[in-house]
DNA sequence: AACCAGGGAAGAT
DNA sequence: ATCTTCCATGGT
């Protein structure tokens, strides 16, 4: 059964639902442009924003464009469906009800691209602080925040510039594959390949290895084919198979065989689990 | 002090 | 092709 949701201007309702909860889907990794607030949050997706209020009876989204936003939060989309079929394998199951609110967020590809190549080896609040001093002195000036730079504005950034905010060595990774961006790398292909062909394109960008590959396809192609393989993944896949010394790229394939298309999803809800309860 | 964080590049085998 | 080492930075 589908999200039943209303629009009214710029407002979007929510009313409660266990296929909906915002503090999930915020919390569990995927995106690191949002704060919290009084009532709930407020997310930033490259020059959009949302107050997200959350209520008794739901959830309201009031922002400047409902359509942007009813298409972020993927809300036409059947959660429950895709939930009770990855629920079938008990690997699944107890991360499901402890993440079941979770949507994934159809991000911009540039934006997920510069916020996944910042990731590597470094933890989310470092993350979220160098994303923020990118917009804050490259993004146009909004009201109240400061967009999600263009790949024009990204351009003109030196790499200085990317030491100083101390992104560390991947200040090198940045500069360079924002010239690449800028200059014959194709996104438009990736629309046009399976999922394996796009992640082999997508490390030509220095930077981009497997990992961040995949991440990028998910949230930012909406590739559910992948699964994102990270250390917390790697403690997930030793629960369930301990003392194995298989590679990151053994236990994503190996997930991606399990859980076909729905890989992307079930990711998501395993890696929320695990970092949430950290044991 | 040593280890970890949403890993990947480069060089050695 | 697979295995090591090194890579900046900040927190524990």
């Amino acid at each position: 059964m589908a999200l039943n949701y209303t629009v009214l201007g710029n407002e979007i309702f929510i009313p409660n639902t266990p296929d909906f909860d915002v503090k999930q889907t915020l919390e569990c990794g995927q995106v690191f442009r949002f704060k919290p607030t009084l009532f709930g949050y407020e997310v930033y997706s490259l020059n959009h924003k949302a107050q997200i209020i959350c209520q008794k009876e739901g959830t309201k989204l009031i922002c400047d464009n409902a359509k942007y936003f009813v298409n972020y939060f993927d809300l036409d989309k059947d959660y429950a469906t895709i939930k009770q079929e990855l629920s079938k394998n008990s690997i699944l199951e107890d991360a499901i009800s402890f993440g079941e609110g979770i949507r994934i967020l159809k991000q911009d590809p540039i934006e997920t691209i510069i916020s996944f190549l910042i990731s590597q080896n470094n933890n989310i609040p470092r993350i979220k602080k160098i994303i923020e001093s990118i917009c804050e002195t490259y993004g146009e000036k909004c009201d109240g925040y400061f967009a999600f730079p263009t790949l024009n504005e990204l351009s003109k950034i030196p790499k200085q510039f990317f030491t100083e905010i101390k992104c560390g060595y991947r200040d090198e990774y940045l500069f360079s594959s924002i010239q690449k961006l800028c200059n014959g790398f194709d996104l438009k292909l990736i629309n046009s390949m399976t999922s394996n062909e796009a992640n082999k394109y997508l490390t030509e960008l220095k930077g981009v290895g497997n990992k961040v590959a995949d991440c990028i396809l998910l949230y930012g192609f909406y590739k559910t084919d992948v699964f994102p393989t990270d250390t917390w993944i790697r403690k997930v896949y030793l629960d369930f198979y301990p003392n194995s010394n298989k590679t990151a790229i053994q236990v994503r394939n190996e997930f991606v065989n399990m859980f076909g298309n729905l890989s992307g999803y079930a990711q998501q809800y395993l890696f929320y689990s695990k970092r949430e309860k950290n044991n």
